[in-house]
Formats: C-alpha cells, structure tokens, sequence
DNA sequence: CTTAACCATCCAGTAACTAGAAGGTCTATA
DNA sequence: TATAGACCTTCTAGTTACTGGATGGTTAAG
C-alpha cells in the first residue's frame, strides 16, 4: 500500500511517517518500480505501535528503545516497565509544576478587575515580586 | 553593570538576554565604548518581569504582549487578565491531557511484572491495540 | 606580563515535526 | 490522447526558546 493509507491506518501523518525513517526509528520502507514506498501490514503495525507510544507522551529516544525490545524476543519486562515508570515520574513533575502555575496566574487574576482601567496587579506582580 | 551582573539580578543566563535582544523582546542594551553592553536598574526589572512572566509558562509571544502592556499607561487590565486566563485555559487542557497518559500508563504498568521474563503486557498494548 | 575571567559575534544543534516548493507518476475521464 | 487532479518523491527551511561552542577582543589581578 502507498504512504497515505498506510499513514491513515497508523494514525500518523505521512511527513511523520517520513520523518520517522529518516531519522532511523523505522526500517526504510520498501520501494516500487516507481520509487514509491509501498507498505504492508506488518508496516502498519509497527508505525501503530510508534503512534500510539508517541501519544502516551513518550519520547522518541523511549520509543527507539521500545522498539529495540520489542523486536528482542529475549526482553526483560522490567526494562519495558521502566520506561513507562519513569514517563509517569515525568509527568508527575509536569503535573505539579503546571498546578503551581496555575494557582498562581488564577491568583493574580482573581485580583485583578479586568476592564478598561489601566490598574492592574497582574503587571505589578510580575514587574515587582523581585523589585519590592 | 555588565551582562553577567544584569544576568544574576534577573534571574536569566546571559545566552538568554542577549538572545531576548536579538528577537527584539527587549531594546538592545546600551553599549559601552569597548561595545560591553551596559544595564541599568530598568533594564534588570524588566529582564526580571520576563523572568518572571517565563517563569509562569507564558510564552514570548504572550511576554511581548506583556511588555506592550506594561509600557502602556493607557493599557486596559482585561487584557492583561485574558492573557492570564488563556494561559490558565492552556494548563488545564494540558494537566487534562497528561493525566489521561498517566492512568494509561500507570494501567499498564501495574499489569507487567517487571521481571526477567520478556511477556510484556505494555509491549502488547502498543502493538495490538489497533490491531486488535 | 601573563593568566583568568569577562565580553563580543556567529554558527550549529536541540525535539519532533511541519510547511512548502519543485517535480515525477498514476488514474479517470473527455 | 490529452489533461486534470491526486498521488508520490526529495529538499530546504521554519517552528519554540533557547543552549553550546568556536573564535577572538577586553579587563582586572597578581
């Protein structure tokens, strides 16, 4: 199959899919007379796999290594689940850092009125908390 | 005062001050005879007010706005408050997001054993859910 | 006088694509 | 057979917000 279905069944665009092989994270993929990539299901499924990775957040360098072991039949699980705990430690620190920022734009917004008055202790915050 | 004293009182690396120059973010610094840039106390509160601003996950585009505002006295606060709410929407929908991937992940997890043996319950998932 | 710590500019690289240009190929229809 | 349109190819460059490194000038201390 040409790069566009395969792309629409993997659920990734065909620049990704480009990209992706350029960069070595998928075999290249086979080629016909005309010099078009030509894809089969097994194709698909690991283009699947990598989109999917991709979508729980994990890295590129984590799906290069999830790759390697899932074509190594002699894989220990707890390498695989290594990669994912540590993705979960990640997004723990994401989560509380993006909380303390929330807490704090809310709370600068909470006090500032919002209308046509230049007043406002967003601006003063932000140009004072080091100054006053 | 030099970059590096400017840079210490702002709470930014150099790199970045001068990189803040060259996207216009910033008025270029003043510079001395032997063409040393040249800080006031204006310029590291502004530098800080960046800091700062950055420092909340707003963006630069988001930072330029923030110094038009702030240079305007006829600024209205609403708009410095949508900016903060928008930021505040943006956070949201990314601690939404990350959440999702952390119960995904941390479900799989907690069905791999994490041993020696290469059955591998999260390698299954990525590879089979569309195929499955 | 030398050495170390500054400063300057410029180029390249990071993550992971994405957009767009220039051009070849295939398919359907008039 | 011509042609339109949807494919496909490669290549370059842009995105975000810096960061690292090379190369070379300047300054302050001992």
């Amino acid at each position: 199959m040409n790069i566009s279905e395969a792309a629409e069944r993997a659920g990734l665009p065909t620049k990704t899919i480009r990209y992706y092989e350029d960069i070595g994270l998928v075999e290249p993929a086979r080629r016909r007379d005309n010099g078009y990539r030509d894809y089969a299901e097994r194709d698909v499924h690991m283009l699947s796999f990598l989109s999917r990775a991709r979508g729980l957040g994990l890295s590129v360098a984590d799906c290069r290594a999830l790759v390697a072991l899932y074509a190594d039949n002699d894989r220990k699980s707890a390498d695989v689940k290594e990669i994912a705990l540590n993705r979960v430690a990640d997004i723990d620190a994401k989560i509380t850092e993006l909380r303390a920022m929330r807490a704090t734009l809310v709370d600068l917004a909470e006090n500032c009125h919002g209308d046509d008055r230049p007043d406002c202790p967003i601006i003063d915050d932000l140009a004072e908390r080091l100054a006053g």
